[in-house]
DNA sequence: CACTGCCTGAAAATACCTTTCACAAGGTGA
DNA sequence: TCACCTTGTGAAAGGTATTTTCAGGCAGTG
C-alpha cells in the first residue's frame, strides 16, 4: 500500500531485535487512550471526528463513513483519515472496534469521575482526583504502549555498551530514575541535563551504543539536538516522546509513546507524563534486567547490601 | 436517518441505566443460545456457518462475507441468510455483534495477573503488571493518606519563607520533582542531596520555615540529620515516610505515611514507594498552589511562556 | 505578494454486501 | 421407473459502503 508517515529518516536500518511487522492489531481498550494521545497532532476535523467515536463508541459503532462524516460535520476522506491515524486499517475496522468497545463498557461500566482540579477542592478531593486521574494514566499508557518497539529498545539497551539518556526538567529527573536503576544492574548509562554536555558526549557514541531522548512535547530542543549527534554517529536511538509525530521522531529508530491526559490549570500535563513516562521507563529496566539477569540479580544484591549501614537499625525490622 | 438530537456534548457520559435502544440489534450474549435453539430449522451449510460464529466470535467478526463462506465452505449468500435468521438485518450487523461479543468474552474472563513478574514474562505481561501494580499503590496510597497532616503540610508550605528539601537516591529525584513544581509557582524551594550540604543549609533556618525529607525506608541517616538540624532550629519539619514508625518521625512535626507494596526481586521496593511519593509530593503541590492560587497561576504561565521558544513549532498545533 | 505546504471535501474507483436466479439434489406421486 | 415439484445452494449481477484520488482553498513564510 503506501506509507502514510513515517517519522524516522532512514527507516530501515538494521537495529538490533527491531520487528518488521507494520502489526499492531488495535486493542479496543487504548481506544481512549489514543485518543487522548494523538488529539494534538491532528487536524481540527479530524479531531472532531475522534471526539465523537470515544465520546459515543456505541452510537458510532452504527454509522456508516457517510452518516459520521454528516454526524462531525466533515467528509467521508477525513473520517477514513482519522481512522487510519488510530491504527485501524480503514473505517470499517475502527467501526468493529467501537462495537467491541462499547460492549465492553456495557459490561463493565466504572464510572470514573474524571472531573478536573478546582482551586476550591478540599484536600481530600484532591487527593482522590490526582490519584485517579494517574491511575487512568497508568492504564491508557500501558494501553497504548507498542511492545513490539518496547521490545526492541529493551534488547538494544541490554546489548549496548554505553547508554546516554538526555531529559530537561521534570523529564530530566525521569532520565536520572533510569540511569540510577540501570547503573544498579552494572549497565553503562549517563542521564544529560546539560544540552552541551549533551551533546558533547553524544558524539562519543557509535553503532551498538543507545541513546534515549525523553520528552513530553517531542520537540525539546536541547534533547533532540543530543539525540541526533547520537543518531549520526550511527548509535541506536530511542525518543520516549508524548506525541507520536513529534520532530524527535526523526532521529529516533524507536519511538515509544507516553499517553497523557488533558492538563488543567492547577495540573500541568507534566504531571500525568511523567507518571507515563515512568512507566516506560520501568518496563525498559525490568525489560534489560530480565534479559541481563545474571549479571543484573547479583548487582542489585549487592548494592541492597552496600547500602544497609546508612540505614538505622529499625529502619530492618519487619 | 434523522438524527433529532445534537449528538456532540450528550455523548460524554455514557449512562449505563438509560436503555434508550430500539433493541433492533439482539444482544451479543444471546448470540449462542439462539444458535442452538435455531441449529434444528437450518440447512446443514447454514449450520456449518452458524457454528463458526458462535464458536470464534472473535476470529468471524474479522472476516469479510466472502471469506467467511470460504472458511465454512459455503457461499456469500448462506452467509447472509444465516445471519438474518439469527436476527440481524444483515452480515454487517451480525459482525458487528460478533465483535461485540468477542470484546465482553475477553472482559469477562481477564486473567487479573497480580502475580509477580518473573524472569520469563513476556514484554507485555511485564507492561500490564506493572501498571496494575502501580494503580495499587495509588489507590492504597490515597486511601490511607492523612488528610489533616496533609492540611497541615500544606499549610506549613504555602507560609513558608523558605523550603528545604531533603532526599537520596530515588526519594531524590521526587525531592527535585517537588522543588521544581514549588519553584515555578514562586515558593523559595531547594532540594539538596549532598548529606552535608544539606545541613549546612539546614542550620540557616528558623520558624516559620519548612525543612521536609522524604525517605522510603524512614531510616536513612543522611536526610534524618539534616530534618534533625532544622528541627533544632525551630523549623517546621514534615517526613514524607514510607514507615510510619522510622527514625525520622522523633524530628518531625507531621509525617505523612507512604504506602508501597512488596517488593519482588526485579521490582525493587524503591518502584512503587516512588509512585506513591510522587503522590504525596503532588498532593502537596497542589494544596500549596491553590492556598497561593493569585500568585501561583500567574507564575505557572509565565513560565510556559518562557519555555517557549525551546520547543518546534510543531508541537504548539493545538 | 507570491509561494509553499497542508487540510479538506467532492467525486471517482474499489471493495464489500445483498439480491437474484438458475441449477442440482432429493423427495413425491403417477 | 419417470415426471414433477420442493428446497438447498452457489455464481454472478446489482447495489451500497468504503477507500482513494485530486484539485481547490487556506494559513503561514519568505
Amino acid at each position: 500500500m503506501k506509507e502514510t508517515f513515517s517519522p524516522s529518516v532512514r527507516a530501515l536500518r538494521g537495529v538490533p531485535g527491531a520487528p518488521a511487522l507494520p502489526v499492531a492489531p488495535p486493542d479496543p481498550g487504548a481506544l481512549a487512550a489514543k485518543v487522548r494521545t494523538l488529539a494534538p497532532s491532528m487536524t481540527r476535523s479530524m479531531q472532531r471526528v475522534a471526539e465523537a467515536v470515544a465520546g459515543d463508541p456505541a452510537g458510532c459503532s452504527h454509522l456508516t463513513v457517510t452518516a459520521l462524516a454528516v454526524r462531525t460535520g466533515t467528509s467521508e476522506a477525513t473520517v477514513v483519515r482519522t481512522a487510519r491515524l488510530l491504527g485501524y486499517p480503514g473505517y470499517r475496522d475502527l467501526r468493529l472496534a467501537l462495537a467491541a468497545l462499547a460492549a465492553q463498557q456495557a459490561t463493565g461500566a466504572p464510572p470514573a469521575v474524571t472531573a478536573d482540579i478546582a482551586v476550591d477542592d478540599p484536600l481530600g478531593d484532591v487527593v482522590t482526583k490526582l490519584a485517579l486521574e494517574e491511575q487512568q494514566t497508568l492504564a491508557d499508557t500501558a494501553a497504548q504502549l507498542d511492545t513490539a518497539q518496547l521490545e526492541a529498545a529493551v534488547n538494544a539497551l541490554a546489548a549496548a555498551r554505553r547508554i546516554d539518556i538526555y531529559g530537561i526538567a521534570a523529564s530530566g529527573l525521569v532520565a536520572q530514575d533510569l540511569a540510577q536503576k540501570l547503573l544498579r544492574i552494572g549497565m553503562i548509562a549517563h542521564a544529560h541535563a546539560d544540552p552541551h554536555l549533551a551533546v558533547t558526549n553524544a558524539v562519543q557514541l557509535r553503532p551498538g551504543d543507545v541513546a534515549l531522548a525523553i520528552t513530553h512535547s517531542g520537540g525539546t530542543h536541547d534533547v533532540i539536538e543530543p539525540l541526533r549527534a547520537a543518531f549520526d554517529r550511527g548509535a541506536t536511538t530511542i525518543a520516549i516522546s508524548g506525541r507520536a509525530d513529534g520532530p524527535v521522531t526523526q532521529y529516533a529508530d524507536l519511538v515509544l509513546t507516553t499517553s497523557s491526559s488533558r492538563e488543567s490549570e492547577l495540573r500541568p500535563a507534566a504531571m500525568s507524563s511523567r507518571t507515563s513516562q515512568l512507566l516506560v521507563v520501568d518496563c525498559l529496566f525490568i525489560g534489560v534486567a530480565q534479559r541481563t539477569y545474571e549479571d543484573a540479580a547479583p548487582a542489585l544484591s549487592a548494592s541492597y547490601e552496600a547500602l544497609a549501614h546508612r540505614h538505622s537499625p529499625r529502619a530492618h525490622r519487619a
